[in-house]
DNA sequence: CTAACTGCAAAGTTTTTGCAATTGC
DNA sequence: GCAATTGCAAAAACTTTGCAGTTAG
């Protein structure tokens, strides 16, 4: 599990190349993908090394992670609070803007008694394109 | 990924064995927890039966999936709605009651196009219990 | 200096799949 | 009967980790 230790952490050539390629994409890759794109500029980069620095990345609050069952996560460059949506036929991930945001986390903390470092709101349905599919058939 | 085919699904004695562990359980167990459970009271049971039941029931809404990123996932046998928080230190998910709940899914699906089957909100936080230790440590 | 980071490769974990036999409808 | 399901085992997919060398602060 996700430890709140406190180690600090440096900077290196592969850890900015992999926020630069995060933050420059509107989609919400993996892995993998990530990994990818980062041996075109970088062709000696290793996945170990995209793994690690993804996970002082999101440690550090740069870049956040997007669970998606099915043993896959997706990352997401952009810190701006916002929702996602994923379509349950193809998998694709879109954005839902922060306005559909009315929860208070005090609300949250007052029940539960957790102390609310973050949270993921998901809407799970079908997208525009797929609804045209599915009309058609 | 999912589909939305709509091929017929079977009932199965392992199968109802799965439901009946899901239904009998408060907490959120993992593919491997199920199994365990169930090779108690059918030994010959195979884990991927396990799989393929929770993904043929996922699809039948008859559990739901916690996707909890770190590419593992948790099932649920509640389907009463009700949201998830998970502390960032121990890993535990507990469920947060329905009443924190203002959201309109006709507002989302009007702003993205989607068609809204589910949604997922969860919490990232530190429970009462990690808090104890965080704040003695 | 030295603790964090790197590439590589091996291993770990979780999930899926091919197959021949079985079973539910 | 026929299609869906099963157990088994192998493979796939995803992620973590050990190690020895390198690098940032």
């Amino acid at each position: 599990m996700l430890s709140a230790d406190t180690k600090k952490t440096k900077n290196s050539k592969q850890k900015e190349l992999i926020i630069r390629i995060l933050r420059s994409t509107r989609c919400h890759p993996n892995a993998n993908w990530i990994f990818e794109q980062a041996r075109k500029q970088m062709p000696n980069i290793s996945l170990g090394t995209v793994y690690r620095n993804l996970s002082s990345l999101i440690k550090d609050g740069k870049i956040r992670e997007i669970g998606i069952g099915e043993g896959l996560n997706l990352y997401d460059g952009d810190l701006r609070y916002h929702d996602h949506i994923r379509c349950i036929v193809c998998g694709r991930v879109d954005d839902v803007p922060y306005l559909l945001q009315p929860i208070s986390m005090e609300q949250v903390e007052h029940v539960t008694g957790y102390e609310i470092h973050n949270r993921r709101l998901e809407f799970f349905g079908m997208c525009p394109d797929c609804r045209k599919v599915s009309a058609e058939a």
